[in-house]
DNA sequence: CAAGATTGAGAAATCAATCTTG
DNA sequence: CAAGATTGATTTCTCAATCTTG
């Protein structure tokens, strides 16, 4: 997966927070951003960094609470989300085609209680 | 798991290449623990740098072969791995212990379908 | 030249401390 | 003061390039 996304310049850090923007339809403030990707603030800091260098997003502070800021997709942001999603997509498609129907269920019911935060 | 094992100054990846040594009787070329670990020899470079800093391992010239470094455990290296396996062990009983043995044994099966070469 | 290891650069993640704004 | 974000330091990991020895 990442060798694939690496062909368009993203990474899977990269794609997660660009979905999460896209989720919310377009913008979301760098805090709320760390609480979907489940990670500590200073990280989504340098990652947006890395985004924005990339021009794959803004920043701009929020009007309404100013000491907020937050990431805004930009047209190569949302391009690049769209390709990268459809790369996970096929490459995820073929690594679960092991697996019967059966097992599938099976999996998603024991995840569900290993990892209960994620579901 | 990582909070606790950072109590005895260890995290996951310093455990993880004191159990390799362990198991290979208390020494081992970097190389070969580069295979045992899964990662890039340059990786295990830095690792075993650190775990020297900290005392737990040596670095020897290979004797067979002069290209060759032998990571080598330390006193404090044997001590610092068997308390690092106890805490490992306690914090996985808990977490898997929500799963009924059937699952557990589900489990075993998917895992080894999705990951063939883990196992 | 190959194979073992190291170095340098960069991505990713965390923590503690700090700055700004509410 | 508390909340949002950033900075600096450290760990971990990868890749490309290099150095040494076989």
């Amino acid at each position: 997966v990442e060798s694939r996304l690496a062909t368009i310049g993203l990474s899977i850090p990269k794609l997660a927070a660009l979905q999460r923007l896209t989720d919310a339809g377009g913008s979301m403030p760098l805090g709320q951003l760390a609480g979907r990707l489940a990670c500590v603030k200073s990280n989504v800091t340098q990652l947006i960094d890395r985004l924005e260098t990339d021009g794959l997003v803004q920043r701009s502070v929020d009007p309404v609470d100013k000491r907020s800021r937050l990431a805004i997709l930009t047209e190569a942001g949302r391009t690049a989300c769209e390709e990268g999603v459809r790369i996970q997509r096929t490459a995820e498609t073929e690594v679960f085609a092991s697996l019967s129907q059966e097992e599938a269920s099976q999996l998603a019911e024991i995840i569900s209680k290993l990892a209960p935060h994620h579901c």
